[in-house]
Order: structure tokens, then sequence, then C-alpha cells
RNA sequence: GGGGUUGUAGCUCAGAUGGUUAGAGUGCCUCGUUGACAUCGAGGAGGUCACAGAUUCGAGUUCUGUCAGCCCCACCA
């Protein structure tokens, strides 16, 4: 017998069956293949750091999803990658920098990009590390990174091209910008929080001298770049003054009052003081009524020049300096509490400023339409469904998307200004000289491009774009995405697009969206919360197939899941159960042979219902994993292994295998092997170490279980019973264990005490079998002797199943009164039951409408509790007459 | 202001297309260790499936409304 601990100690495996996999070059995959190609391209972590509880969900539903395929036969390929992730991973370098006591501005752009170069280096190994950790089975001779060569000769094409066609342009307008990023901002990454603020209501004389317009504002320190007042066309109060200039308090620039119907009436006193530049409503009603637009308040947050002593003013230091002036000149009419959503940067959670910019935008509508219409006509569909919704709902109200950032870590946009002519020329290949006057004053555009524009190709640059490679045109499109809910507008929105666009086809048929790992609280897992648990800390003390296991079990797509400790125990203690069940079977085998076959004479009826329950959980399984349901899958499995195959299958087989029958035990060995072999495989999607080790313990089996066949009903069928009604046969007698179980251990008898058991077969069509098993029942029972008997035996403790009577004779034992009452209280309740059956079968309507199925199976079991009703009946009064 | 989602056993969650007497894990109670496994085995208690209606022969499952929680989107100062 091969050493083999009593333990699961995965510690002792893991790491060396990855190193063999990897070194065996079990994830290389080439386009030229056979089979269906199956391709996903992982969802490429942030450089940033390392992977979190949520990065080994996603990975373990990818490699299950890649492992399955794999084994399926289908040309199977998972692209790793990680993503540079412009904003967080600049963030992390400079903060280390001022932990030096320096910062890029001192470094300078070239330097300070080494080092972010070196940064990447380190996490971006680190996050190999732990996806090989995870067991995850990516073919790493692929791996790539949103900045390699050919991405970013993936972005330069995409960019030139779209700008060539109007889709990408250069204009100012309003943005959101971060002044502690000190970068413009798209608008999804701006988050919107209600905050108690408050709203000032001022009033701003009218340069006639006939009064005052009264408005409101949450911001007051923008009226300092105020440049008119709206109200609503139809505002009877306003009518008449509409046209009046009015004179801004502080300021004393003079203004219009004029009207807008984006004002809403019903809203503060129905007057709005308008700052172009510093709101996005404002910005566009200025356009509409040709306002000036004065900029008050600089990219880093301070007051702009020219304001006076407000100048260089903090914003918020200003806000209180201009509402002590503004109360000082009377020109304060009251402050209200006031809840509102205010912006925050969604790296820094710094409050957005809006202000006007000039920046570059990709223009959206046209790219949305396509889209849209991929999901309508089912070529794009989301797991589970809901999600269809919420993306077509975002894309039908899309903005254009500004995708210049001012930062240094990313793709540079690739536009040259010339201070010859002063045009701008857009390329693919980097330019030395002006196409436009041959000048060679060149400037490169120092903006670069928002992270998610070179994720958006992500699909199709991994696979060789913008060269027509023959991954390309093998894997793209890929088979599915798999990804969290809180992605899909940065991300998944975008690669559909560009896809579309680009390709021509969705990047994926399959978009399978999961939840949040939380804490045991239900928190989201934060860093600043402190909760957040390193999936490599699970690992090292459970195995990550205890890791993975308890990811998925317990989980359906879309929905969130907590993490439990006490969950990733009881996946452990499933893989100590496959273990030891292997473990079983192994010392059991020694000296044994391997090769010999059974013939169908030679099974048992407990071989032939372990058959029949393996071909039920292969098919569970697949079916499961191709509906993206891998909660249900696991299921299964758990429940087969566990229940079926350790509690009833092992136990049943101990007779033969102790017993002196050479062919018998080596029919119980050949039967262990076959199903626990198959079962691994069945298993291996889910937990692949633990089922690669014991599968290179088990005889008869060569090469790593990755690369064996998936399971089928089909390798099955020389091994299945001709009974019809195996499931029937099997209920009998798993019920009659339960229920000498049962009446033992109500009588306080200990379960592995011997006592005999009396069996009065009710139906005939059950006798022949249970006379088979009666060997299996004293396995299982520790009833000894099981005899049958035409009458029931007099001082007995019994209960009553389908089509037999069980009876524990026990003399002295029983206490007559107790057990009528106890048979008193199954009685009604059966009959309670048989009467509501009756009733629905004394419906004219029921009998009528419902299916004859439906109707046949309820007679069925009208039937049967019919006669365990009057089997009862009799006993009871048999009892009553002793 | 719109939209989504959740509400099933003490706790965490499964229960696709409506049809067994609603399940699992964990926790709890009782019993059990010489032969795969105490990271275990046997048995048990515990649920008016949030509430109210509707559709249906039949609803945990479909529809409407209510309540409670969570989330996303949104340009009312």
């Amino acid at each position: 017998m091969s050493n083999i601990s009593k333990t699961y100690e995965p510690q002792q495996f893991e790491k060396e069956i990855y190193a063999a996999w990897e070194r065996d070059k079990n994830f290389h995959t080439t386009a030229e293949a056979e089979g269906a190609p199956y391709c996903i391209v992982i969802p490429p972590p942030n450089v940033t750091g390392q992977l979190h509880m949520g990065h080994a969900l996603d990975e373990t539903l990818q490699d299950i999803l890649i492992r399955y395929h794999r084994m399926k036969g289908d040309n199977t390929l998972w692209m790793p990658g990680t993503d540079h992730a412009g904003i967080a991973t600049q963030a992390k370098v400079e903060e280390s920098l001022r932990a030096e006591g320096t910062n890029r501005y001192e470094l300078g752009r070239e330097k300070f990009l080494e080092r972010v170069w070196q940064w990447k280096e380190k996490f971006g190994n680190r996050i190999s590390y732990q996806l090989r950790t995870l067991g995850s089975s990516c073919d790493w001779e692929r791996e790539r990174f949103t900045m390699d060569k050919g991405c970013s000769a993936a972005v330069r094409k995409v960019f030139v091209q779209l700008y060539n066609e109007g889709l990408i342009y250069r204009g100012t307008r309003i943005i959101n910008w971060c002044p502690k990023c000190n970068t413009a901002l798209s608008d999804i990454e701006v988050e919107h929080e209600t905050e108690q603020g408050h709203l000032w209501h001022l009033r701003y004389p009218f340069k006639d001298g006939s009064g005052y317009v009264e408005v409101a504002t949450t911001r007051p320190e923008t009226m300092l770049g105020d440049t008119g007042v709206a109200v609503h066309p139809d505002d009877e109060r306003y009518k008449n003054l509409v046209g009046k200039t009015v004179i801004l308090p502080l300021v004393n620039r003079e203004m219009p009052l004029f009207a807008d119907s984006y004002v809403d009436k019903e809203f503060g006193t129905g007057a709005v003081k308008v700052t172009p530049s510093h709101d996005p409503n404002d910005f566009e009603m200025g356009l509409r009524h040709n306002l000036e637009q004065v900029k008050v308040i600089n990219n880093d947050g301070t007051m702009a020049e020219g304001l006076g002593k407000y100048s260089g003013l903090d914003r918020y230091e200003c806000r209180k300096q201009i509402v002590a002036d503004l109360e000082a000149g009377g020109f304060l009419v009251r402050v209200e509490d006031y809840e509102h959503a205010v912006g925050h940067c969604s790296r820094c959670h710094t409050t957005v400023e809006p202000l006007i910019s000039k920046q570059w935008f990709v223009k959206m509508e046209t790219l949305a339409a396509p889209a849209i219409e991929a999901v309508k006509s089912g070529k794009l569909q989301f797991v589970p469904e809901r999600f269809t919704k919420i993306y077509v709902n975002w894309l039908e109200n899309i903005r254009d998307w500004c995708i210049s950032r001012q930062l240094w870590w990313g793709h540079q946009i690739p536009a040259w200004y010339c201070d010859d002519c002063g045009e701008m020329t857009v390329s693919e290949t980097d330019i030395d000289e002006c196409p436009h006057c041959h000048g060679k004053n060149l400037r490169r555009e120092e903006d670069v491009l928002d992270t998610w524009f070179s994720s958006a190709l992500w699909p199709f640059s991994t696979l060789g774009y913008p060269e027509e490679t023959p991954e390309l045109k093998k894997f793209y499109p890929t088979s599915v995405l798999v990804t969290g809910y809180d992605i899909i507008f940065f991300w998944v929105v975008r690669m559909v697009m560009m896809g579309l666009k680009f390709r021509g086809e969705v990047p994926f048929k399959h978009v399978f969206i999961h939840g949040l790992v939380r804490d045991e609280l239900g928190r989201k897992m934060t860093k600043s919360l402190g909760n957040g648990i390193d999936p490599v800390e699970v690992i090292d003390k459970y195995g990550a197939d205890s890791l993975r296991f308890m990811l998925v079990t317990g989980n359906t797509p879309g929905n969130d899941l907590r993490f439990y400790w006490s969950k990733v125990e009881s996946a452990r203690n499933f893989a100590n159960k496959i273990w030891n069940a292997s473990r079983f079977l192994l010392m059991n085998l020694e000296g044994f042979d391997a090769t010999f076959k059974p013939t169908r004479k030679d099974l048992e009826f407990a071989d032939e219902w372990i058959i029949s329950e393996l071909a039920k959980t292969i098919e569970a399984v697949t079916k499961n994993i191709d509906r993206f349901e891998l909660g249900e899958a696991a299921r299964f499995l758990n429940d087969f292994i566990w229940s079926e195959f350790c509690d009833y299958y092992i136990e049943l087989t101990k007779a033969r295998l102790y017993g002196s029958d050479a062919r018998a035990k080596a029919t119980v060995l050949f039967m262990l092997s076959t199903v626990l072999e198959c079962t691994l495989r069945l298993l291996h999607p889910f937990m692949p170490f633990l089922t690669e080790i014991i599968h290179q313990k088990l005889p008869n089996t060569q090469g790593s279980i990755m690369l064996a066949p998936y399971p089928t009903v089909d390798e099955l069928k020389d091994l299945m019973s001709d009974r019809d009604n195996i499931d029937e046969l099997a209920n009998v007698i798993l019920g009659v264990f339960r229920t000498i179980r049962n009446l033992k251990s109500e009588l306080g008898i200990d379960s592995r005490k011997k006592a005999a058991v009396v069996l009065k077969v009710t139906r005939a069509k059950y006798a022949e079998i249970l006379h088979e098993c009666t060997g299996y029942i004293t396995a299982l029972t520790f009833a000894e002797p099981v005899t049958f008997a035409e009458e029931k035996p007099a001082h007995a403790m019994s209960a009553v199943i389908d089509g037999v009577e069980i009876y524990l004779p026990l003399e002295g034992l029983i206490d007559t009164e107790k057990e009528i009452a106890r048979l008193q209280k199954e009685l009604d309740k059966l009959k309670k039951f048989a009467a509501s059956t009756a009733g629905k079968l004394n419906n004219e309507r029921f009998l009528s409408k419902a299916p004859a199925e439906v109707v046949q199976s309820e007679r069925e079991k009208l039937s049967v509790t019919e006669e365990k009703i009057s089997s009862l009946e009799q006993r009871i009064n048999q009892l009553e007459n002793l």
C-alpha cells in the first residue's frame, strides 16, 4: 500500500502538483488543436496589489468551467494577464515616493515610469503566484499585460481609427475633476453619496435697485463664478423680471436674469444662480444663453487667481469666508440643513469638482446601438438574465466617455501638436515631423488613456489583434466572460462595444455574473474596515480545494456570498471524507489483481444501485455546469460522494471485502475503483489537487486527471442494471435501514448492538429484493438475525413503510401502552395526509384539469398510505388485545 | 426621483420551466470510538416559505400591493 496519511493534508501536495501540471505543459493550448474552441479571457487583476477573496471566487468559477471543457475535449484556452490600473497604480507608487520625501514631478516622467514598471514586476508576480496557488489552469505561456507591446499596438490602432471616424474627439467640456488625483474622471468613476450639507439662501440685488432675487446654493464658493440667474419661463412670479440685470454680491458682476425650462419652479424660490464653469447643468444653460464662463476653482481645489482675497484659498476655506462675507453684506437670507448627493472620486474618495477642461472623449451613441442590439437578439446573454436590463438601461442613457487622464502611467495618447503651424496630428506610429508643415517642433500629448480603454480591447488584443493571428480566428468570440456585477459598466459594456466595432462580433457569448464575497457580518471586504481575508491564508490553512469548494457551494449566479471559516472547514471535511474513502480503497486494494473485470453476473444489488446513482449524478452535475449553476453541481457531488458512496455503498461492500470469496472481493474492489475513479473525474474541476493526487494513486490510471475525459453516462453502460425499478427497490431497502435505526434509537438501544428484526412483506413485488438484501440490513443496522414472518409478532416495536412491516421483537422491553401511543401518533399523521390526498382526488376539477400522470401519482400515494394505515390499525388493534 | 434585488430551520443558504409529506451545511439535543474517516457514524428537535390579495384543480415557485433590508442609476440648485 502506498503510504497515505490518515487525514487530508493539502499542504503536502498542492504545490508539487501544480508545478507538475505546469512542467508537463498541461495548460498549453494551440489554435490548431482539435475540438471546438472554448476560451475565457481572465478579467485582468490590477497590478496594484494582490488578489482578494473576490478574485478567488472569480478565478475559481473560471477554472471550473475551463477544466470541465478541457476534459470534455474542447480546445480550451484560459488567457491570463494583468491590468496596469492607471490611477490606482500611479497613486500607490506616488505614495511610496512621498514616503521617500520626493514626488513624481521631481523624478520626471521617465524615471517615474521606471519606478512603476518595477512595481508592476513585483505585484504582477505576486498575482501569478496567487493564481497558481489557487490551481488556476491558465495558459501561462500566453500571459499578457494591458501595457505590453501587443496591447499597446491594439490601443494605438483602435484609437486612431476611432479618431479618424470622428468617434474620438477633443473638446472643452465640463468634466469631473479629482483635485487629489489631479486628473479628469469619467462619469462612472464618480460615486454619488448623500451627505448632510446646507442650503444657503442668498439674495442678489437688481441693478435698478428694484429689490432682490433670492437664490439657493449648496456650494456658496461657486457664486464667484456666477454669470446669470435662471428662472422657469412659465413662472408667474418672475415673468416680469426676466431680462433684468442682477448684481453679483461681493464681485459686483452684472449678469442677466433669464428664463430656461431646465429650472424647477417648485424647488426653493424657483430662481437658480448659474455657474457655467462649475456645474454640468449650468454649463448647458450657459451654452444656450451665451453666458460667460468664469473658472474660479483651480485643478488642485484652490480658488483661482483674480478673486482678490479669495484667491489661493482652499475651496472649503473659501466657502466659510464667502458665507461670512455674504452675511456681513446682508446677502445671506438663511441657512437650512440639507441632504444632497455629492460626487466623490471612486479612487481616493475626494469630493469631485465639476469644472471646464479640454479633454478627449469617445462618442458613445453609435457604439452603443449595436451593443444594445446584441443582447436583444440574444447573441450576448447574461447569466443571470436580470443583468440584461441593467446593461440595456445604462447603454440607452449613455453619455460621451471622457478618456483622457492627467496621469503618466498608462497609454499615452498618440497625438502630436505642432508648435510651428498649430495643427494636431493623431498617428498610429510615433512621428517626429509635422505632416502639415513639416515642422519639427512637435509636442506629444501628455495625457494618457483611461485604463478601461485598453481593458475594453482585452478579448481581442490578447488573442493577437491587431495581427490576424490563428488564435484570434480560432478563439474569438470567446465563450464566456466571468465577472462581478460591479464592473458591468466599466468593463463589460465597453468590451462589447469595442468587440462589435473592431471584430464585428460580440467578444463573448455569455456573461456569467457573480456577486461579492462579504465578511461574516455581510459587510463588503474593504481595506478601510480591515475585514478582508487573504485567500492565500485560507489556502495555507485548509488547502486550495477547500477554499474553492467553499466558494462555489451554496452560491448562485449574481448573488453575494458570505465568507465563513466554518464553511471552509466543512469543505475541508468533505475533502477529508474523499481522502479517507480513497484510503480505504487503497488499503484494501493492496495485493489484489487490478486487471480483474467482473461480469454482469458478479454484480450485486448494491453495485447496480451505486452505478445508477452515479449515472444520475453525472447527468445532474453536467447539466448544472452547462447552465452555470456551479453551486448546484457541487451539491450533487457532495451528496453523492458523502451520502450514497461513503455512507451506504462503502459500508455495503465490507461484507464481501472481508469475506472469503475471492471473486466477490475482486468484484467489489473493481466496483469501488471504478466508481471512485469516475467520481474523481466528475469532481476534478471543483477540487483539482485532491482529485489529481488520488487519481495518480489508483490502479489503471495514467497521466494527469486534468487531461482525462469528463465522465459520461455512456461509459457506465456495461455496468448498468437491467432492472427498470432500481430506484423503487433502493427506496425500500434504504427505508428499512432508516426505520430499524430509528426504532433502535427510540428504544435507547445502541445502534451497534445486535438485535433481531422481523420483516413482514406486504407487497409481494418487494419480497425478492428484501430476501436478497438481508445481509445489507445486518451490515448497516446490526440487525441479526433478519427473519421473515407472515404474522405480526406480538411483543415488538413496529413500523410500517411502503410494502414492508418492520418488527423489533423485544419481549419484556416493550411498554404496550407507550407503543400504542407512538403508533397512534404515526397513524394520525398518515390519516391527515390521506385525507388531503383524497380531497384532491375527490375534486372533479383536479381530475379533469390536472395532467394524467399527476392524478395517477396522487392515486398511488393514496393507496400506499391507505395500506400503511390499515397495517397500523391492525397492529394497534392487536396490541390492545394483548 | 427611477430601477434592481433579498426576505425559506437559531445562523448561512439551496430549492430553473407551478405538481412527493419543503432540503443542505452549520449550530443544538441523545447515543456511539479496534479496522477509511471523531476533519467521523446513528438518531432527533427545529419552518403558518415576510404580510395581504389575485391567477390556478394545485403557489415557496406566477402576478399585484404592503412592510423590512441591501444595491445600482439619476444634471433639482
